[in-house]
DNA sequence: GTGCCATCTTGTCAATGGCAAGATAGGATT
DNA sequence: AATCCTATCTTGCCATTGACAAGATGGCAC
Protein backbone atom coordinates (compact mmCIF):
# COMPACT_ATOMS: atom_id res chain seq x y z
CA UNK A 1 0.00 0.00 0.00
CA UNK A 2 2.06 3.12 1.59
CA UNK A 3 5.37 3.07 -0.25
CA UNK A 4 8.69 2.63 1.93
CA UNK A 5 8.88 4.91 3.87
CA UNK A 6 12.42 6.03 5.83
CA UNK A 7 12.38 5.37 9.19
CA UNK A 8 14.44 3.65 11.65
CA UNK A 9 15.65 1.08 9.28
CA UNK A 10 14.20 2.69 5.70
CA UNK A 11 12.97 0.01 3.78
CA UNK A 12 12.70 -3.22 6.34
CA UNK A 13 9.85 -4.87 4.57
CA UNK A 14 11.57 -4.86 1.29
CA UNK A 15 15.05 -5.91 2.63
CA UNK A 16 13.73 -8.55 5.00
CA UNK A 17 11.90 -9.66 1.43
CA UNK A 18 15.16 -9.57 -0.30
CA UNK A 19 17.09 -11.54 2.51
CA UNK A 20 14.16 -14.04 2.94
CA UNK A 21 14.85 -14.58 -1.17
CA UNK A 22 18.91 -15.48 -0.67
CA UNK A 23 18.21 -17.71 2.64
CA UNK A 24 15.70 -20.08 0.80
CA UNK A 25 18.02 -20.37 -2.15
CA UNK A 26 20.79 -21.51 0.25
CA UNK A 27 18.74 -23.74 2.92
CA UNK A 28 15.20 -23.85 1.47
CA UNK A 29 11.83 -22.30 2.62
CA UNK A 30 11.08 -24.61 5.46
CA UNK A 31 14.90 -24.02 7.18
CA UNK A 32 14.15 -20.52 6.66
CA UNK A 33 15.11 -18.49 9.79
CA UNK A 34 13.34 -14.97 11.18
CA UNK A 35 16.13 -14.27 13.30
CA UNK A 36 18.80 -15.08 10.71
CA UNK A 37 16.77 -12.75 8.35
CA UNK A 38 16.92 -10.44 10.86
CA UNK A 39 20.67 -10.34 11.26
CA UNK A 40 20.91 -9.92 7.30
CA UNK A 41 18.94 -7.38 7.41
CA UNK A 42 21.21 -5.54 11.06
CA UNK A 43 17.74 -5.04 13.13
CA UNK A 44 16.89 -6.86 16.17
CA UNK A 45 15.28 -10.53 16.33
CA UNK A 46 11.65 -9.38 16.76
CA UNK A 47 11.60 -6.96 13.89
CA UNK A 48 10.36 -9.17 11.13
CA UNK A 49 7.03 -9.99 13.31
CA UNK A 50 6.01 -6.08 12.96
CA UNK A 51 6.08 -6.68 9.54
CA UNK A 52 4.23 -9.86 8.45
CA UNK A 53 3.41 -11.45 12.11
CA UNK A 54 5.21 -14.33 11.74
CA UNK A 55 7.31 -16.58 9.49
CA UNK A 56 4.11 -17.79 7.17
CA UNK A 57 3.07 -14.18 7.30
CA UNK A 58 6.66 -13.68 5.92
CA UNK A 59 6.04 -16.53 3.39
CA UNK A 60 2.66 -15.39 2.06
CA UNK A 61 3.53 -12.07 1.13
CA UNK A 62 6.60 -13.81 -0.92
CA UNK A 63 4.22 -16.28 -2.69
CA UNK A 64 2.38 -13.34 -3.70
CA UNK A 65 5.29 -11.45 -5.32
CA UNK A 66 5.97 -14.94 -6.51
CA UNK A 67 2.57 -15.55 -8.35
CA UNK A 68 2.95 -11.75 -9.68
CA UNK A 69 5.93 -12.08 -11.21
CA UNK A 70 5.08 -15.66 -12.75
CA UNK A 71 2.15 -13.90 -14.69
CA UNK A 72 4.18 -11.62 -16.13
CA UNK A 73 6.44 -14.19 -17.22
CA UNK A 74 3.51 -16.06 -19.32
CA UNK A 75 1.54 -13.18 -20.88
CA UNK A 76 4.77 -12.14 -22.56
CA UNK A 77 5.24 -16.07 -24.36
CA UNK A 78 4.45 -16.25 -28.05
CA UNK A 79 2.51 -19.47 -27.74
CA UNK A 80 1.46 -22.36 -25.38
CA UNK A 81 4.64 -24.23 -25.94
CA UNK A 82 6.82 -21.20 -25.04
CA UNK A 83 4.94 -20.45 -21.99
CA UNK A 84 5.44 -23.58 -20.55
CA UNK A 85 9.54 -23.03 -21.03
CA UNK A 86 9.04 -19.77 -19.61
CA UNK A 87 7.13 -21.63 -16.74
CA UNK A 88 10.21 -23.70 -16.34
CA UNK A 89 12.56 -21.00 -16.14
CA UNK A 90 10.71 -18.99 -14.24
CA UNK A 91 10.57 -21.88 -11.54
CA UNK A 92 14.93 -22.47 -12.35
CA UNK A 93 15.52 -18.78 -12.40
CA UNK A 94 13.31 -17.50 -9.24
CA UNK A 95 13.53 -20.86 -7.39
CA UNK A 96 12.96 -19.42 -4.00
CA UNK A 97 9.71 -17.94 -5.26
CA UNK A 98 8.44 -21.00 -6.80
CA UNK A 99 9.28 -23.35 -4.08
CA UNK A 100 7.34 -21.44 -1.57
CA UNK A 101 4.22 -20.92 -4.42
CA UNK A 102 3.82 -24.56 -4.35
CA UNK A 103 4.10 -25.30 -0.76
CA UNK A 104 0.86 -23.97 0.72
CA UNK A 105 1.28 -25.46 4.13
CA UNK A 106 3.55 -22.65 4.92
CA UNK A 107 2.16 -19.48 4.51
CA UNK A 108 -1.93 -18.48 4.31
CA UNK A 109 -3.22 -20.18 1.49
CA UNK A 110 -6.55 -18.28 2.30
CA UNK A 111 -5.03 -14.63 1.95
CA UNK A 112 -7.28 -12.03 -0.10
CA UNK A 113 -3.84 -10.40 -2.12
CA UNK A 114 -2.14 -13.79 -2.87
CA UNK A 115 -5.27 -15.30 -4.12
CA UNK A 116 -5.86 -12.41 -6.75
CA UNK A 117 -1.99 -12.85 -7.51
CA UNK A 118 -2.11 -16.86 -8.10
CA UNK A 119 -5.41 -15.91 -10.18
CA UNK A 120 -3.56 -13.83 -12.52
CA UNK A 121 -1.35 -16.46 -13.09
CA UNK A 122 -4.02 -19.23 -13.57
CA UNK A 123 -5.60 -16.44 -16.08
CA UNK A 124 -2.30 -16.05 -18.09
CA UNK A 125 -1.46 -20.25 -18.45
CA UNK A 126 -5.51 -20.80 -19.42
CA UNK A 127 -5.05 -18.10 -22.19
CA UNK A 128 -2.23 -19.11 -23.96
CA UNK A 129 -3.87 -22.68 -24.25
CA UNK A 130 -7.65 -20.81 -25.66
CA UNK A 131 -5.16 -19.76 -28.48
CA UNK A 132 -4.55 -22.93 -29.40
CA UNK A 133 -5.74 -23.26 -33.39
CA UNK A 134 -7.80 -26.29 -32.43
CA UNK A 135 -11.62 -26.66 -32.54
CA UNK A 136 -11.57 -28.15 -29.33
CA UNK A 137 -15.02 -28.03 -26.88
CA UNK A 138 -13.84 -25.63 -23.80
CA UNK A 139 -14.08 -28.74 -21.38
CA UNK A 140 -11.20 -29.80 -23.78
CA UNK A 141 -9.44 -26.67 -22.84
CA UNK A 142 -9.83 -26.96 -19.67
CA UNK A 143 -8.19 -30.42 -19.70
CA UNK A 144 -5.51 -29.63 -22.01
CA UNK A 145 -4.40 -26.54 -20.10
CA UNK A 146 -4.06 -28.77 -16.84
CA UNK A 147 -2.11 -31.13 -19.16
CA UNK A 148 -0.05 -28.48 -20.38
CA UNK A 149 0.38 -26.93 -16.42
CA UNK A 150 0.68 -30.89 -15.49
CA UNK A 151 3.76 -31.15 -17.54
CA UNK A 152 5.67 -27.61 -17.08
CA UNK A 153 5.28 -28.14 -13.00
CA UNK A 154 6.02 -31.53 -13.59
CA UNK A 155 9.53 -30.61 -15.29
CA UNK A 156 10.47 -27.94 -13.57
CA UNK A 157 10.10 -29.26 -9.71
CA UNK A 158 11.79 -32.78 -11.16
CA UNK A 159 14.56 -30.45 -11.97
CA UNK A 160 14.37 -28.60 -8.99
CA UNK A 161 14.60 -31.66 -7.00
CA UNK A 162 17.65 -32.88 -8.69
CA UNK A 163 15.92 -35.93 -9.77
CA UNK A 164 16.38 -35.70 -13.30
CA UNK A 165 19.63 -38.02 -14.45
CA UNK A 166 22.43 -36.24 -16.19
CA UNK A 167 22.03 -36.86 -19.06
CA UNK A 168 18.74 -34.69 -19.88
CA UNK A 169 21.97 -31.55 -19.63
CA UNK A 170 22.46 -28.27 -17.98
CA UNK A 171 20.11 -26.13 -20.05
CA UNK A 172 16.30 -26.20 -18.92
CA UNK A 173 15.19 -24.34 -21.27
CA UNK A 174 16.06 -26.67 -24.39
CA UNK A 175 15.57 -29.31 -22.06
CA UNK A 176 12.09 -28.70 -21.15
CA UNK A 177 10.95 -27.64 -24.59
CA UNK A 178 12.37 -30.34 -26.05
CA UNK A 179 9.72 -32.52 -23.90
CA UNK A 180 6.60 -29.94 -23.66
CA UNK A 181 7.00 -30.28 -27.64
CA UNK A 182 5.81 -34.52 -26.79
CA UNK A 183 2.50 -32.78 -25.42
CA UNK A 184 1.81 -30.27 -27.95
CA UNK A 185 2.32 -31.89 -31.16
CA UNK B 1 -0.75 -55.10 21.34
CA UNK B 2 2.34 -54.75 22.91
CA UNK B 3 2.30 -52.32 25.38
CA UNK B 4 4.97 -49.86 26.36
CA UNK B 5 7.90 -51.86 27.89
CA UNK B 6 9.61 -50.95 30.62
CA UNK B 7 12.94 -50.23 28.65
CA UNK B 8 13.34 -52.04 25.84
CA UNK B 9 10.76 -50.97 23.54
CA UNK B 10 11.26 -54.10 20.52
CA UNK B 11 10.51 -52.48 18.16
CA UNK B 12 11.43 -48.95 18.16
CA UNK B 13 12.71 -48.29 14.58
CA UNK B 14 9.70 -49.26 12.70
CA UNK B 15 7.66 -47.47 15.15
CA UNK B 16 9.08 -44.42 14.80
CA UNK B 17 8.85 -45.05 11.24
CA UNK B 18 5.29 -45.39 11.29
CA UNK B 19 4.61 -42.38 13.57
CA UNK B 20 6.62 -40.17 11.35
CA UNK B 21 4.39 -41.00 8.26
CA UNK B 22 0.82 -40.25 10.77
CA UNK B 23 3.02 -36.28 12.13
CA UNK B 24 4.29 -35.94 8.28
CA UNK B 25 0.77 -36.25 6.81
CA UNK B 26 -0.30 -33.60 9.81
CA UNK B 27 2.17 -31.32 9.68
CA UNK B 28 4.00 -32.27 6.33
CA UNK B 29 7.84 -33.44 6.51
CA UNK B 30 9.39 -30.12 7.60
CA UNK B 31 7.44 -29.42 10.42
CA UNK B 32 8.23 -33.11 11.87
CA UNK B 33 9.82 -33.05 15.44
CA UNK B 34 11.58 -36.10 16.69
CA UNK B 35 10.47 -35.44 20.20
CA UNK B 36 7.12 -35.72 18.92
CA UNK B 37 7.82 -39.00 17.21
CA UNK B 38 9.45 -39.92 20.37
CA UNK B 39 6.17 -39.24 22.42
CA UNK B 40 4.30 -40.94 20.20
CA UNK B 41 6.05 -43.86 20.62
CA UNK B 42 6.41 -44.10 24.46
CA UNK B 43 10.19 -43.35 24.46
CA UNK B 44 12.80 -40.08 25.81
CA UNK B 45 13.29 -37.43 23.62
CA UNK B 46 16.68 -38.71 22.32
CA UNK B 47 15.64 -42.79 21.40
CA UNK B 48 15.07 -42.00 17.58
CA UNK B 49 18.49 -40.40 17.82
CA UNK B 50 20.21 -43.65 18.35
CA UNK B 51 17.94 -45.37 15.59
CA UNK B 52 18.51 -42.64 12.73
CA UNK B 53 21.16 -40.74 14.09
CA UNK B 54 19.27 -37.33 13.14
CA UNK B 55 15.99 -36.13 11.22
CA UNK B 56 17.72 -36.78 7.86
CA UNK B 57 18.34 -40.01 9.00
CA UNK B 58 14.95 -40.72 9.49
CA UNK B 59 13.58 -39.36 6.36
CA UNK B 60 16.22 -41.08 4.57
CA UNK B 61 15.20 -44.49 5.41
CA UNK B 62 11.49 -43.03 4.98
CA UNK B 63 12.21 -41.62 1.20
CA UNK B 64 14.32 -45.59 0.54
CA UNK B 65 11.21 -46.91 1.48
CA UNK B 66 8.77 -44.80 -0.52
CA UNK B 67 10.96 -45.34 -3.07
CA UNK B 68 10.77 -49.08 -2.85
CA UNK B 69 6.87 -48.83 -2.31
CA UNK B 70 6.31 -46.60 -5.48
CA UNK B 71 8.53 -49.18 -7.79
CA UNK B 72 6.32 -51.93 -6.69
CA UNK B 73 3.63 -50.39 -7.71
CA UNK B 74 4.94 -48.96 -10.83
CA UNK B 75 5.49 -52.45 -11.93
CA UNK B 76 2.27 -53.48 -11.75
CA UNK B 77 0.97 -51.15 -13.98
CA UNK B 78 -0.35 -52.64 -17.26
CA UNK B 79 0.82 -49.82 -19.53
CA UNK B 80 2.18 -46.49 -19.64
CA UNK B 81 -0.82 -44.92 -18.86
CA UNK B 82 -1.85 -46.75 -16.11
CA UNK B 83 1.68 -46.65 -14.69
CA UNK B 84 1.07 -42.57 -14.78
CA UNK B 85 -2.02 -43.32 -12.99
CA UNK B 86 -0.73 -45.48 -10.53
CA UNK B 87 2.34 -42.91 -9.94
CA UNK B 88 -0.42 -40.18 -9.23
CA UNK B 89 -2.45 -42.65 -6.78
CA UNK B 90 0.75 -43.62 -5.06
CA UNK B 91 1.31 -39.53 -4.46
CA UNK B 92 -2.47 -39.20 -3.02
CA UNK B 93 -2.13 -42.17 -0.95
CA UNK B 94 1.15 -42.30 0.41
CA UNK B 95 1.16 -38.52 0.50
CA UNK B 96 3.80 -38.87 3.42
CA UNK B 97 6.28 -40.56 1.77
CA UNK B 98 5.99 -38.86 -1.75
CA UNK B 99 6.29 -35.23 0.35
CA UNK B 100 9.75 -36.67 1.21
CA UNK B 101 11.29 -38.06 -1.88
CA UNK B 102 11.34 -35.68 -3.66
CA UNK B 103 12.74 -33.37 -1.57
CA UNK B 104 16.12 -34.34 -0.90
CA UNK B 105 17.03 -31.36 0.80
CA UNK B 106 15.48 -32.54 3.69
CA UNK B 107 17.69 -36.14 3.93
CA UNK B 108 20.64 -37.98 2.76
CA UNK B 109 20.36 -37.94 -0.99
CA UNK B 110 23.69 -39.92 -1.20
CA UNK B 111 22.80 -42.79 1.05
CA UNK B 112 23.86 -45.98 -0.85
CA UNK B 113 20.47 -47.70 0.04
CA UNK B 114 18.07 -44.62 -0.93
CA UNK B 115 20.54 -44.20 -4.83
CA UNK B 116 19.23 -47.82 -5.01
CA UNK B 117 15.49 -47.82 -4.00
CA UNK B 118 15.03 -44.46 -6.28
CA UNK B 119 16.63 -46.59 -8.96
CA UNK B 120 14.31 -49.04 -8.85
CA UNK B 121 11.39 -46.38 -9.55
CA UNK B 122 13.57 -45.39 -12.21
CA UNK B 123 13.85 -48.54 -14.48
CA UNK B 124 10.17 -49.15 -13.35
CA UNK B 125 9.47 -46.42 -14.93
CA UNK B 126 11.52 -46.86 -18.19
CA UNK B 127 10.42 -49.92 -18.62
CA UNK B 128 6.85 -48.94 -19.08
CA UNK B 129 7.55 -46.64 -21.59
CA UNK B 130 9.82 -48.74 -23.31
CA UNK B 131 7.00 -51.27 -24.38
CA UNK B 132 5.00 -48.57 -26.20
CA UNK B 133 4.48 -49.76 -29.49
CA UNK B 134 6.27 -47.09 -31.27
CA UNK B 135 9.73 -47.49 -33.86
CA UNK B 136 11.03 -44.75 -31.88
CA UNK B 137 14.94 -44.54 -31.44
CA UNK B 138 15.99 -44.87 -27.63
CA UNK B 139 16.97 -41.51 -27.26
CA UNK B 140 13.05 -40.56 -28.03
CA UNK B 141 12.12 -43.23 -25.51
CA UNK B 142 14.24 -41.12 -23.00
CA UNK B 143 12.50 -38.32 -23.83
CA UNK B 144 9.31 -40.17 -23.74
CA UNK B 145 9.63 -41.18 -21.14
CA UNK B 146 10.80 -38.05 -18.79
CA UNK B 147 7.69 -36.27 -20.49
CA UNK B 148 5.21 -39.02 -18.91
CA UNK B 149 7.41 -38.84 -15.96
CA UNK B 150 6.75 -34.96 -15.91
CA UNK B 151 3.43 -34.86 -16.63
CA UNK B 152 2.15 -37.42 -13.90
CA UNK B 153 4.72 -35.92 -11.22
CA UNK B 154 3.38 -32.56 -12.16
CA UNK B 155 -0.70 -33.36 -11.95
CA UNK B 156 0.36 -35.00 -8.71
CA UNK B 157 2.16 -32.20 -6.75
CA UNK B 158 -0.11 -29.63 -8.48
CA UNK B 159 -3.26 -31.97 -6.45
CA UNK B 160 -1.41 -32.28 -3.10
CA UNK B 161 -0.63 -28.49 -2.91
CA UNK B 162 -4.13 -28.12 -3.53
CA UNK B 163 -3.49 -25.88 -6.93
CA UNK B 164 -5.96 -27.55 -8.59
CA UNK B 165 -9.47 -25.90 -9.54
CA UNK B 166 -12.48 -27.63 -7.76
CA UNK B 167 -13.75 -28.39 -11.03
CA UNK B 168 -11.58 -31.12 -12.06
CA UNK B 169 -13.55 -33.35 -9.28
CA UNK B 170 -12.41 -35.45 -6.49
CA UNK B 171 -11.06 -38.62 -7.84
CA UNK B 172 -7.04 -37.93 -8.48
CA UNK B 173 -7.16 -41.54 -10.42
CA UNK B 174 -9.98 -40.45 -12.69
CA UNK B 175 -8.65 -36.66 -13.46
CA UNK B 176 -5.00 -38.09 -13.92
CA UNK B 177 -6.02 -40.53 -16.59
CA UNK B 178 -8.05 -37.36 -18.39
CA UNK B 179 -5.03 -35.74 -18.42
CA UNK B 180 -2.31 -38.25 -18.80
CA UNK B 181 -4.10 -39.57 -22.03
CA UNK B 182 -3.45 -35.63 -23.75
CA UNK B 183 0.28 -37.36 -23.94
CA UNK B 184 -0.37 -40.71 -25.35
CA UNK B 185 -2.81 -39.96 -27.83
C1' DG C 1 27.67 -66.28 36.22
C1' DT C 2 30.29 -62.70 33.73
C1' DG C 3 31.18 -59.43 30.35
C1' DC C 4 29.77 -57.18 26.28
C1' DC C 5 27.05 -54.18 23.60
C1' DA C 6 22.98 -52.47 21.48
C1' DT C 7 19.29 -49.96 23.34
C1' DC C 8 17.30 -46.36 25.81
C1' DT C 9 17.38 -42.39 29.51
C1' DT C 10 18.72 -38.20 31.73
C1' DG C 11 20.86 -33.89 31.49
C1' DT C 12 22.43 -30.09 29.02
C1' DC C 13 23.16 -26.34 25.47
C1' DA C 14 22.42 -23.21 21.63
C1' DA C 15 19.01 -21.75 18.34
C1' DT C 16 14.41 -20.65 17.12
C1' DG C 17 9.46 -18.70 17.01
C1' DG C 18 6.51 -16.04 19.26
C1' DC C 19 4.74 -12.94 22.79
C1' DA C 20 4.84 -8.77 25.89
C1' DA C 21 6.38 -4.50 27.25
C1' DG C 22 9.08 -0.65 26.40
C1' DA C 23 11.75 2.74 23.60
C1' DT C 24 12.07 5.78 19.44
C1' DA C 25 10.95 8.71 15.75
C1' DG C 26 8.42 11.32 12.62
C1' DG C 27 4.12 13.52 11.64
C1' DA C 28 -0.48 15.38 13.14
C1' DT C 29 -3.31 18.12 16.24
C1' DT C 30 -4.06 21.81 19.17
C1' DA D 1 5.66 25.30 20.29
C1' DA D 2 3.88 21.58 23.11
C1' DT D 3 1.52 17.51 23.07
C1' DC D 4 -0.31 13.49 21.27
C1' DC D 5 -0.38 9.68 18.06
C1' DT D 6 1.07 5.78 15.72
C1' DA D 7 4.08 3.03 13.11
C1' DT D 8 8.53 1.20 13.79
C1' DC D 9 11.92 -1.19 16.19
C1' DT D 10 14.28 -3.11 20.70
C1' DT D 11 14.84 -5.77 24.86
C1' DG D 12 13.52 -9.44 27.62
C1' DC D 13 11.42 -13.63 28.19
C1' DC D 14 9.57 -18.53 27.62
C1' DA D 15 8.53 -23.06 25.53
C1' DT D 16 10.11 -26.09 22.02
C1' DT D 17 13.46 -28.26 19.31
C1' DG D 18 17.80 -30.76 17.52
C1' DA D 19 21.93 -32.39 18.88
C1' DC D 20 25.36 -34.08 21.90
C1' DA D 21 27.42 -36.38 26.17
C1' DA D 22 27.29 -39.47 29.80
C1' DG D 23 25.00 -42.86 32.28
C1' DA D 24 21.54 -46.71 33.04
C1' DT D 25 19.43 -51.12 31.47
C1' DG D 26 18.80 -55.57 29.81
C1' DG D 27 19.38 -59.23 26.46
C1' DC D 28 22.84 -62.35 24.74
C1' DA D 29 27.20 -64.74 23.84
C1' DC D 30 30.63 -67.14 26.19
Amino acid sequence: MTGPRAYHHGDLRRALLAAALDAIEEVGPAALSLRDLARRAGVSHAAPAHHFGDKAGLLTALAAQGFDLLAQKLVNADDVLEAGVAYVDFAVTHRAYFEVMFRPELYRADDAELIAARERSGAALRSGVATLPTGAAPADTDRDALAAWSIAHGFATLWLAGALPERVGDDPRTAARDVLRRLAR
